[in-house]
DNA sequence: CCAGGATGCGTGTAGATACACGTATCTCAT
DNA sequence: ATGAGATACGTGTATCTACACGCATCCTGG
């Protein structure tokens, strides 16, 4: 114990059970497991998410497809650079000048059809490391309105 | 309907259910939240999340420190960069030469005895939008074995 | 019509994440 | 002793993340 003589140590102990710590930790690992999966198909975790939920709900602006993302409207711009480099999503202005609807080009919708088994089976496997509590887990933290 | 022609995209309708995107959102929007807190106190979610570890658990090398955090190594090595030059951690060879023992410094202790009581609220605010049972979610994620 | 707040975005800057690859050191069987 | 495999790391490259700030456009009360 090198740190006995820290009075308060015992305090800082709490952030042990840092919810932050829990749940970046889950999603690096995570991630790591899909991108293990998905780099065969050549498209990361990130990016077959972008391309599939446009797929799913069509074309959007980039704020909608933010929130929906849970991610910074800001990252996700930054995001969209690769994926419109390889032509894989639209850029367009819409009725509103200001907003860029973002919608997913034939290209992309082969990159979404083809990588769809490599996510599959990550899917998966993810999901028989969770176990049916640890799945209900998660779903119960997607359901939570985190802000 | 736009890809009301798309034949398979009821197929994809699963990737809405994407155990990856329900971790990662959750852990950028708890991450965000407890940065918006710490900013106050100068220093990043991680960088105390790293400090408040090598204070707990004391020195140790590199590679056991990513494990603990869930965090590739090589990951880890580009997040020290900072707290290094902050002078907040020490940097030495261990034993074994090849290893490069961690530690925290008197300044770092400084920093996260300054920075806990934000620390503290941020995971107080989550504590209450998680619940009781999202916060036992979390804590299951936590315990179980990703890889 | 026309300020002034609200809305939708991009960029500068800085840090977080991780794979592929290469280096140095250790360990152990021969 | 020594060579092969294991171990502990750093770096190049690329992507992901987000705050602060600023710009253009929309909308609404006066």
């Amino acid at each position: 114990m090198k740190q006995a003589n820290d009075r308060d140590t015992a305090d800082y102990m709490a952030a042990a059970g840092c919810f932050c710590l829990a749940s970046r930790q889950a999603a690096r690992k995570i991630t790591r497991l899909y991108d293990s999966y998905m780099q065969e198909a050549g498209v990361r975790i990130t990016q077959f998410t972008i391309l599939s939920q446009l797929m799913l709900r069509g074309d959007m602006p980039i704020g909608k497809l933010a929130t929906i993302l849970g991610m910074e409207r800001t990252t996700l711009t930054r995001n969209l650079g690769p994926l419109e480099q390889q032509k894989w999503i639209s850029v367009k202005a819409g009725e509103d000048p200001r907003a860029r609807m973002i919608g997913i080009t034939a290209q992309g919708r082969g990159v979404v059809r083809r990588s769809f088994p490599f996510w599959s089976k990550a899917q998966a496997h993810i999901g028989k490391l969770l176990g049916a509590d640890g799945q209900a887990a998660l779903k119960l933290l997607e359901s939570r309105n985190l802000g």
